[in-house]
DNA sequence: CCCGTGCCCTGGCGGC
DNA sequence: TGCCGCCAGGGCACGG
């Protein structure tokens, strides 16, 4: 699954290989990936427009046309192919003709994947970025507290929502508790002012060296455009269910946290009590 | 407002 | 080998 690192690393990839070509069409054969806008709309506003740059903000990818912000949240398992003929597979959904005769093809197997228009002055007004929290790059540790010292779900949870903090996602926000040696389930109302720095300082770390790494390549998110990354050498926790802590030896337990697959020491990572 | 649940999807895997 | 059922999960709608 995408998240802030991988996100970045098809940023970087993306920029070598389509900037500054003009899209002349656009073929949408699943109409759900296109969203807060119409399908007919999306192909009329887009065409003729030129990639001047592209970033990312959390997970989102933005691509910046001549009139528009073409946002695109990848979510599980989507991902983009630069073709020099054209291709189109079972589960390439969209693609892009450029005016060299190339292609961009947004690919998706669970079809969860969005894409959506933005018209230029209202970027932060786009559903998909208008709530979104700061990056750990930026945010303070006196905004996470404020954010989250009232909740009283997992503090796992606080972390996945990205209204609270944008980028993290279910590999690295294990990985992060583990680094801050916070239980998941620990409820976000006991994590101290001290905590949510650590917290920070953490995401941090693993964010950067993820990104330096190309990123984490695990399960389904295999060769993707940009996304074969050696981060999941890296891993602490994440998906080593029974194999030893590398801190204290005791094995790695997995278990579920509001729904989702979690990994951690239970001796390093202790649950606060109330 | 707060929080839990179900939905969108389909490949892959365990069980028989 | 084949089929069935379930699981994975980011973000959002919905309901208590």
């Amino acid at each position: 699954m995408p998240e802030l690192p991988e996100v970045e690393t098809v940023v970087q990839t993306l920029r070598r290989m389509i900037i500054n070509k003009k899209i002349i069409k656009v073929e949408v054969f699943w109409n759900n990936i296109i969203d807060k806008i119409t399908v007919k709309d999306f192909k009329d506003m887009i065409k003729n427009q030129k990639i001047n740059e592209i970033t990312r903000y959390g997970k989102v990818l933005i691509f910046e046309l001549d009139n528009y912000y073409l946002l695109s949240h990848l979510r599980m398992e989507g991902k983009y192919f630069y073709d020099n003929k054209y291709i189109k597979d079972k589960h390439s959904h969209v693609i892009f003709y450029f005016d060299d005769n190339t292609f961009l093809r947004y690919y998706d197997t669970r079809k969860f994947g969005k894409i959506s228009l933005s018209k230029k002055d209202e970027l932060f007004n786009h559903p998909f970025l208008n709530k979104m929290g700061q990056e750990p790059f930026d945010i303070t540790k006196e905004n996470l507290y404020q954010k989250i010292h009232h909740k009283n779900i997992a503090i796992k949870t606080t972390l996945l929502d990205q209204h609270i903090i944008a980028g993290l996602g279910n590999i690295y926000v294990d990985e992060v508790l583990f680094l801050a040696k916070i239980h998941p389930e620990t409820k976000s109302s006991l994590i101290s002012i001290e905590q949510c720095q650590l917290i920070i300082d953490n995401a941090i770390d693993v964010l950067n060296k993820a990104i330096a790494l190309g990123g984490t390549t695990i399960r389904s998110y295999t060769s993707s455009l940009g996304v074969s990354g050696r981060f999941q050498n890296e891993l602490n926790v994440h998906t080593k269910a029974n194999q030893p802590c590398p801190i204290c030896q005791q094995p790695i337990i997995k278990i579920k946290v509001n729904g989702r697959g979690t990994y951690l020491c239970l001796n390093c990572q202790k649950k606060l009590l109330e």
